[in-house]
DNA sequence: ATTAGGG
DNA sequence: CCCTAAT
């Protein structure tokens, strides 16, 4: 098929290159593009034989090619609503239509909008003027809603009658069965197939009437696009982006896609057993099928007319679809269409992450005010799951409120224990080094309702270990003096006069940890501060490349100051808490010497001399 | 995002 | 350790 879509894309409306011309024109001018809407939802670029047929069609028509430019196919565009494709006839109007993606964008036409008088009130028999476009044309013949006598009546010379015969070749749409209103309830199971086969193009041999009449349904209502337009629905309103806001956060997960309408036709989508979900999300029984593409349509008309409050199903969810898509290749194979070249579905993207997100923020959001400060301060109750230290979380938030610590640590407490009193002791353990109860025994609940996090929320909880690691990780040092203790973080920070506070907390460097960054800037030299802080101090969270850094020019100072005086001291010097040993220091100045030498990069250089082992280095730096 | 340097 | 600038 490759060759096909070639040639299909060349075909079709260049809708890349007419852009300024469209533009201009876009006032009114529809251009239309040539797809066809794969079974699992998905556009597919139509066929050159489809193109052809759509060609015959439009000469009948005596469709003119406007804003075509090329003329070597004018399939494409037709000036007005008439000459359309595929089966995803209520396209956004072209003003708002995203070039960007012409590929997907598809089909596009005004007939959706001021030309299609209202339906709601036109009770007009007239026939689905939005010819050619199968499912949509029988959807609005189709009695789904209550809503009757669906019907576009569109001002303009529609070519109605032109059956699409556009889609994949081999499917040969009856439209007979769309003409006046159909109930799907009436159908008979070969009439539903049949049905089914002029809105997906394709056959079925799937016997349930429910099922049937379902993907049908769906398949036409989602047939339609908002995603063209400047409205979203939410809460089965229709609003103007943008103006739509974020109320109920209950509803969120209904409401808070921004791109609803971008359900572009995913039509053919099974709607198997899970379509409920869709009525669920957008508050419909499961046997009333509320919105018809009829209905749609409407919106889409009414939305200019009068940014009316329609109502429209959710744009379904990327795992819907997903999930539609594979019960759709188990349920039946896909005629070729499904070899044919698809089109990444536009909104897939778009879908999924706003419904993620609504569903993390679906879990309540516990905020408080904070007075500190009587700034107010929201202190929100963010995942439970932190990959590092929650003092650095308190540190941050600390550093809205300066003033009164004692305050802000009770605050950010009460947050927590909003979320549990499994966690509280981890949290009381980290934030105020009170608890005494270790960590071990919190450790995995908090996993746990990690992972069940994740699941629901989709956060990504990686590298929890990294807080556990904290206190083992120090376990094979050899040097380990007693003072070295992890878990003597003084949190408390030490409001600064003038420039706020800093230095929450000190992190005494332990001998340990120093042998390891030596021994990292041995071997990946000095300067590669990331790397050695992948690799050496992977169970060290808490420090950072920087402070890597930090350490080795204080190393490096101190050693060089130490030298010189090491033959008689050593390590007399009881200083500060970590006296560093000498040896060490004396590798510090001669890896020093060699970074400074030659670059840090001494793969061979390490091996070569001092890597065997700080002997080596003594004796070394002894005659150094 | 890393790194280097100053504070 | 923090912050900033330069990459």
């Amino acid at each position: 098929m490759e060759a096909n879509e070639a040639e299909i894309e060349d075909s079709v409306v260049p809708v890349t290159n007419t852009l300024g011309a469209l533009e201009k024109e876009i006032a009114d001018p529809v251009v239309y593009k040539l797809v066809r809407v794969d079974g699992d939802g998905r556009l597919v670029p139509a066929t050159h034989d489809e193109i052809m047929v759509v060609e015959d069609l439009l000469e009948d028509d005596k469709c003119e090619p406007k804003l075509v430019p090329d003329t070597r196919q004018t399939t494409e565009s037709c000036k007005t609503e008439g000459c359309l494709m595929e089966r995803n006839p209520f396209q956004a109007p072209e003003g708002k239509l995203e070039y960007e993606n012409p590929e997907v964008v598809a089909e596009k036409s005004n007939a959706s909008v001021d030309k299609v008088p209202d339906l709601e009130k036109i009770g007009a028999p007239e026939k689905v003027t939005v010819h050619g476009s199968a499912p949509c044309s029988e959807l609005s013949n189709i009695d789904l809603s209550g809503r009757t006598e669906i019907s576009f009546n569109s001002e303009d010379a529609l070519n109605e009658d032109t059956p699409s015969t556009s889609a994949s070749s081999s499917w040969k749409p009856d439209f007979s069965k769309l003409e006046g209103k159909i109930c799907l309830d009436n159908l008979t199971v070969k009439e539903l197939q049949e049905t089914f086969k002029a809105t997906f193009g394709r056959e079925t041999s799937v016997k349930d009437k429910q099922w049937l009449k379902r993907r049908i349904t769906m398949g036409l209502t989602n047939s339609c696009d908002f995603s063209c337009t400047t409205f979203i629905i939410r809460d089965n309103l229709v609003v103007r982006k943008g103006e739509e806001q974020i109320s109920h956060p209950v509803k969120v997960r209904i409401s808070a896609d921004p791109e609803v309408g971008v359900a572009h036709s995913y039509s053919g989508g099974s709607l198997g057993d899970h379509d409920n979900r869709v009525n669920d999300d957008a508050n419909f029984s499961g046997t009333d099928v509320p919105s018809s593409a009829f209905e749609s349509c409407n919106v889409t008309k009414d939305l200019y007319a009068e940014q009316g409050t329609a109502k429209r199903v959710r744009k379904p969810t990327k795992r819907y679809i997903e999930e539609l898509s594979e019960i759709e290749e188990t349920s039946e194979k896909l005629p070729s269409s499904d070899k044919v070249s698809r089109y990444r579905f536009p909104c897939t993207e778009s879908l999924m992450r706003p419904t993620t997100i609504v569903r993390s923020n679906a879990r309540p959001l516990f905020t408080r005010q904070d007075s500190l400060g009587g700034s107010g301060v929201q202190i929100p109750f963010v995942s439970r799951i932190r990959r590092s230290r929650p003092r650095e979380n308190f540190t941050s938030l600390l550093k809205l409120q300066p003033s009164d610590m004692d305050m802000a640590t009770r605050q950010v407490r009460s947050v927590f224990d909003v979320s549990g009193p499994q966690e509280d002791d981890k949290r009381n353990n980290d934030l105020i080094k009170t608890s005494s109860t270790p960590p071990g025994l919190t450790k995995q609940p908090l996993i746990a309702a990690c992972e069940k996090d994740e699941h629901y929320s989709g956060m990504r909880i990686v590298e929890l270990e990294n807080d556990m690691d904290e206190d083992n990780s120090d376990d094979n040092v050899e040097l380990s003096d007693g003072f070295e203790n992890n878990s003597d973080d003084n949190v408390i920070s030490v409001p600064t006069p003038k420039g706020g506070m800093r230095r929450k907390h000190h992190r005494p460097w332990t001998i340990d940890e120093v042998v390891k960054l030596v021994e990292g800037v041995a071997r990946y030299g000095a300067g590669r501060w990331s790397e050695i802080k992948r690799l050496a101090f992977a169970s060290c969270p808490y420090r950072t490349s920087v402070d890597l850094k930090d350490k080795w020019r204080n190393l490096l100072k101190a050693s060089f100051v130490q030298l010189p005086a090491e033959k008689g001291m050593l390590n007399s010097r009881k200083q500060a808490s970590v006296p560093i040993p000498a040896p060490i220091l004396s590798r510090v100045r001669e890896l020093a010497d060699m970074q400074g030498q030659f670059q840090p990069i001494l793969s061979t250089g390490k091996s070569s001399g001092h890597i065997s082992g700080r002997s080596v280095n003594e004796a070394r730096s002894g005659y150094l």
